[in-house]
DNA sequence: TCCCATGATGGAATCGTTTCCACATCCAGA
DNA sequence: TCTGGATGTGGAAACGATTCCATCATGGGA
């Protein structure tokens, strides 16, 4: 039968001095006689008194403690994004409750709302999917104090990203400079990227033909369905972006599956520099992005007293290894 | 300015009834009167009310809530683990507060201490580093309610495990089926799996050789750093077990930068099929555990009311791809 | 017609903490 | 000696929810 928690009154009580009297101690506040002080302190240690969160919490209104809500941890990137988030609260004593969306916005929501019920009012989140986001606006009005990471959200939350824009760019630009013409576009949940890509292939006058760009929902099989999908409808793809890890997973399986060679047959270059990007046969060029970063930064903002910037841009690098080779016709 | 949230007072307020009542209607418990169930109902909805979790779990004693401890959630094992968790969690409804502890017991101590003042009272828990675990004493007998997850914890707390020694020893088995004599293994902060190793060269009947059996610290570079270290003290190895997926990826990374072809010069066999396993070039042997499910019963254990097995121990497989070859001599 | 069981309802106590306020003590300055 | 501020201290209210208990109305059975 284990032991009831100290409270406050078992300490008043063993120091022989009112409650108000240990709490002043205990939090710093206040004046207190050193004698007195030595006493509480004391009988604190002598208890193992650890102050309820929940008491003061309620007494104080505001809880503390850091909402992340993201796609799922089994994802490395979400992973590093993750662990930079739990950096950040660390250094500044805050606990993080996390919720897994599975991209999907009604899990999302659900999550949301019980965050909200913990008494959370600061959110880190990966937006789902497609982000239009009727999810957020309630909570934003509620006073929740929300930052997006990652993904651009809806309304007017700040939010912390990567420069999705130059990435694709310049990933875009380095196929174009290998001769690659059929560039294959896979997608995931969020669609943003898809349109970044449309851009990047007009600024060098490439025309984008739609069938080319494919999107997939956030399951593994869904990744692996659309890159094989793509390179049988079109044998004529020299050159394939993934636009996150899963995505660029399934390119490399699906390949391999259908007996192409990378980088003579197809050239790939994905989203997130993972750390087996290395190790792949053969090492992938990414685009990579400071993950841990992201999530750091995102944190700060969430809890920091004073609002930051509505929108930080974290820079994106393209990091060339051998999945890319010049054109050659199949 | 963001509105106060609605408390139940105002419900009440709003209905015209008494905040017992409310009380009563929404938690479905005691009886009310059809149309006061309705009256209530409707005020609830239209002031958004939420109630608030902190005054429920200040009242009720409990306030659940599950606690994760974890090295750190960048490694995919970790993450497919704490998926697990928080799939587990939702399903019953319960929120996940989670801490990196980055294998540090000193950080397990803190990020312990600060669970309990949340009034969480049910943890997961990856024990970290050597497993003494001073840190877990204090808390169990508080009553703090911990399972064990793929490390067997300190003192009494039931873990869910995977069966290392056998994944151990297929390892082993299988390296010396293929004639190897030299079998070096990395090891990380958990050196549960040291002895396991040893014991499998016994079971073969082939000593062990101490200078083959090194031990890296819960960092990328320590684990590289340890890889390298031993290929170059004795270039004798024709094989070598990773005990994770750092640890593989370190002995692949020194494979290559001390040009050692794989599987050619050295075979490599990891624990954990992570995704990239087989994407690796060349596609990697491994020790597959079900991290996800591992989380999952961990959780399921942690959150039931009635306690469950004390050790409860889920296969390990040995996937078999390209990363091993015959022993010749090099 | 009376009584009591039953069902609906609200008041109030409670959980652990913080903080306002009142009270007591003490000492310096007039 | 009296006053007034400073200082140390404890009582009590408040936060939001649950739940015990008392109250009240109602209706059926004797």
């Amino acid at each position: 039968m284990p032991p009831r928690r100290a409270t406050i009154k078992d300490v008043a009580a063993a120091a022989g001095v009112g409650v108000a009297t240990v709490s002043r101690v205990l939090s710093g506040t206040g004046s207190a006689s050193p004698e007195t002080r030595e006493r509480v302190l004391a009988a604190a240690a002598r208890l193992d008194y650890r102050p309820s969160a929940l008491g003061r919490s309620l007494k104080l209104g505001r809880s503390g403690g850091l909402g992340l809500l993201v796609p799922g941890l089994a994802n490395t990137f979400y992973g590093q994004l993750a662990d930079g988030v739990l950096a950040c609260a660390r250094s500044m004593g805050e606990h993080v409750v996390v919720g897994a969306t599975g991209d999907d916005p009604e899990r999302e929501a659900s999550l949301l709302g019980s965050l909200v019920e913990q008494g959370v009012e600061r959110v880190v989140a990966v937006p789902s999917g497609d982000g239009l986001g009727e999810n957020w606006e309630p909570a934003l009005r509620a006073g929740l104090r929300v930052v997006f990471a990652g993904r651009p959200g809806p309304g007017s939350a700040p939010s912390v990203l990567t420069d999705d824009r130059a990435g694709v760019q310049a990933a875009v630009d380095y196929l174009g400079g290998l001769g690659h013409r059929s560039i294959g576009f896979l997608g995931g949940p969020a669609t943003a990227r898809e349109r970044l890509f449309r851009d990047a292939l007009a600024a060098i006058r490439m025309p984008a033909d739609e069938e080319l760009i494919v999107a997939a929902r956030a399951t593994r099989d869904s990744a692996y369905a659309a890159a094989a999908s793509l390179f049988q409808r079109r044998p004529d793809v020299t050159a394939v972006l993934a636009a996150d890890n899963t995505l660029g997973e399934a390119a490399v399986l699906a390949a391999r599956e259908l007996d192409l060679r990378i980088p003579r047959d197809v050239s790939v270059i994905m989203f997130d520099d993972v750390p087996w990007a290395e190790l792949c046969g053969p090492p992938l060029t990414v685009v990579a992005q400071p993950a841990h970063d992201l999530g750091y930064r995102a944190a700060e903002l969430a809890l920091r007293d004073r609002p930051g910037p509505d929108r930080t841009l974290l820079p994106t690098e393209l990091i060339v290894r051998n999945s890319c080779a010049p054109r050659t016709p199949r």
